[in-house]
DNA sequence: CGTGTAAGGAATTCTGACACG
DNA sequence: CGTGTAAGGAATTCTGACACG
């Protein structure tokens, strides 16, 4: 979609000054796979500001206790949500089309 | 406009990557005040999609050998172009109302 | 489980300068 | 004028490990 917003080119240190996470979070939340920055040709890690965004949600379950395990499973009901209204508007468009025809 | 795009935080290294460009020329640009990055706490360079846009006009305008002080020149009229036309379209949207007053 | 830290190495960035032209 | 490069220092990033709990 965005261009920008999913371009992978952001490092871990401006990412931890923009998301107020130290550096061994910010990795250790790529290790349990709650996101998957890019690798640049030397082995550093680069982000989007889709990653920033997904961070300041963890960052804000783990403030409420929740496990990385759970922020996990959390994101692929997220998505799966997504995916089921995306399907039900498709779905009601088509209708709405055969209806017309 | 844009929330992402004029937001600062690339690394020279990257912008590098991303233009084609040696950070030397990046650099020697920016002393020719063809784009201002911001600096970090510790002093390094930070730039926008923004500013990569930019770098991009420059490397086209220089290969056609146009000299960075032309190319200032340039930006300075873009700029003004756009004011004018956003002054013109206010000024016809103003005359529209006064019209229909 | 989630995060801090010390460790050592490799790569990055910065500035001012010399070079060529 | 525009760009390359060597120079030296300071700051960044990486991984694997130990620590606490």
């Amino acid at each position: 979609m965005s261009s920008y917003k999913d371009k992978k080119v952001i490092t871990i240190g401006v990412v931890s000054e923009l998301t107020g996470l130290s550096e061994r979070q910010i990795r250790y939340y790529e290790e349990r796979g709650l996101l998957f920055p890019e690798r640049s040709s030397r082995g550093t890690r680069k982000y989007s500001f889709s990653d920033i965004e997904i961070l300041m949600k963890i960052a804000d379950k783990r403030e409420d206790g929740v496990p990385t395990r759970e922020i996990k499973k959390d994101f692929l009901s997220e998505r799966d949500r997504t995916k089921i209204r995306d399907e039900m508007l498709r779905g009601q468009l088509n209708a709405h089309f055969h209806l017309r025809k």
